[in-house]
RNA sequence: GUGGCCAUAGCUCAGUUGGUUAGAGCAUCAGAUUGUGGUUCUGAGGGUCGUGGGUUCGAGCCCCAUUGGCCACCCCA
């Protein structure tokens, strides 16, 4: 016998919690297709080479590989050297992220679509990282993306619509965090390494866990000079509010005409006027992002401080996404929802509505054989008024009917016994306070299984 | 990919310097109670102690390997 399971960082997800997923899958689909996003979906598995060189030098070890169906070993004999080796035993992988895919499906069908092209997309993605508390091996993704519309306008709306699923998910103290990666390159120009970007962006984000000393020598290792550092120093201690950061930011980078791109357009985004917020966006001059197609804004969605959870979304606007699929110029932007650690917040928040958690509304208790039938009669006159209703299909004694009822945690029970049979009435009960009363047959319909 | 901690009943955990038949609470099932659950009482079932080796007269306990979980790094949702 093999002892059932399944592979590590992936779950199973039993009823209830299925219900709460789902609920916050309504609230975020609800808000994209409000703000006009449309649905997309796009297979699990795409070619390896779709995939391979998209994601940087850690993310491509991170991709889930599909080995090839067929006589493996014979095929591998066949192979000249390893890159065909490679290929002769996997071509497949499964989808890392949404994005990559969508770029991919854009520029499949290029000449069909209507641009700017708006699509949300919903699916689980495969990474082979090392689980722990918020990081597993299968997750789904919630992303909007708009593609082929150079407005500012949707980096606005995008902000908005983080604001409006976090509200509606009573998510209390949640934090977006803009930055601009142009400000980040201005940076590095000033300091006269642009090569070293990706060095600087990803020490600098670490401030929050390692301390302004730390990310001076970890610049420092990585190649910078004093003088560098001390630039970089400068650049961390811009604070006040976003206001008096983007001043700040323009004096320090003045000399960058990309940093005064991108402070310009942050500032845009914040104070174009036509927004509103519940939570203002936050500027973080920290905030990197590992993704290196980001090159203009960049945006981060984090859990209250008080759960421990980090970022519960992201995204950015990437120039030139599709360029590496062979349409280039075409610009996109867009954000993403971590569903899975939404729901670890949610849960340790307890802010589940009960809404979300219920199911069957009413059961139909009975004696046996003489009153099933009507119990059953009932029943199906609740489902045509649209109420979720059952009746217990076996013989059993009350006792056991009733604890099916409350271990389902079904609201209400309908008692139809041998005096309710003979009087043509029917005894309701609400399980969780203990009342109960006797209505007759016609009243049924008009009662209020809140 | 690197390192630390952990693994005993369906769940949460006890288990003495290695010593006879491995325990508890909750959960499950049956009954006490003649149409009424979530409270009470009685009883029952359920474990090759994650897996595979080793040390020993003897291993749940010690050693090695392996798998999985948690945590930190890396990276990220």
């Amino acid at each position: 016998m093999i002892k059932p399971s399944i592979p590590k960082g992936t779950r199973d997800f039993g009823p209830a919690v299925v219900r709460k997923r789902n609920y916050i899958f309504q609230t975020i689909r609800e808000t994209f297709e409000l703000f006009g996003f449309q649905p997309l979906e796009t297979p699990a598995m795409e070619n390896l080479n779709t995939l391979t060189g998209k994601y940087g030098e850690e993310g491509d070890k991170l991709i889930f590989k599909i080995l090839n169906n067929g006589e493996i070993l014979g095929q591998a004999q066949l192979a000249k050297d390893s890159k065909e080796l490679a290929t002769l035993l996997c071509e497949k992988a499964l989808r890392y992220d949404l994005t990559i895919p969508f770029a991919r499906y854009v520029v499949m069908k290029q000449h069909e679509l209507a641009l700017p092209f708006k699509r949300y997309q919903m699916q689980p993605v495969w990474r082979a990282d090392n689980p722990q508390r918020g990081r597993y091996r299968e997750f789904y993704q919630c992303d909007a993306d708009v593609v082929g519309s150079n407005s500012l306008l949707n980096e606005v709306e995008l902000l908005m619509i983080y604001d409006r699923v976090f509200s509606k998910l009573g998510l209390q103290g949640y934090e977006v965090r803009v930055n601009n990666r142009k400000i980040l390159s201005g940076l590095a120009e000033l300091i006269g390494k642009p090569e070293m970007l990706t060095d600087i962006t990803i020490s600098i984000d670490k401030l929050d866990k390692i301390g302004i000393e730390g990310v001076q020598q970890e610049l420092l290792h990585r190649g910078l000079s004093h003088q560098d550092v001390e630039i970089v120093n400068n650049f961390l201690r811009i604070d006040g509010s976003n206001d008096e950061k983007l001043q700040q930011l323009q004096v320090l980078l003045q000399a960058s005409a990309t940093a005064q791109k991108g402070i310009e357009e942050l500032a845009f985004v914040l104070n174009s006027g036509m927004a509103t917020f519940n939570a203002a966006p936050i500027v973080d001059v920290t905030l990197a992002r590992g993704l290196n197609y980001y090159t203009g804004m960049i945006v981060e969605a984090k859990a209250p401080p008080a759960v421990k959870m980090g970022s519960i979304g992201g995204g950015g606007r990437y120039d030139d996404l599709t360029g590496l699929f062979g349409l280039p110029g075409l610009s996109g932007v867009g954000i993403s929802f971590g569903v899975d650690r939404i729901y670890d917040v949610l849960e340790e928040l307890q802010l589940f509505p009960a809404a979300a958690q219920q199911s069957t509304r009413v059961l139909f208790l009975h004696m046996g054989a003489e009153s099933l039938p009507v119990a059953f009669n009932y029943m199906m006159q609740l489902r045509e008024k649209g109420i979720a209703a059952e009746v217990f299909h076996e013989a059993a004694k009350m006792d056991k009917q009733f604890k099916y009822a409350d271990k389902r945690g079904i609201p209400y029970v309908v008692i139809l016994g041998e005096s309710e049979l003979q009087e043509n009435s029917l005894s309701i009960k609400h399980l969780q306070t203990g009342q109960q009363q006797k209505i007759s047959a016609g009243e049924l319909l008009n009662f209020q299984f809140v």
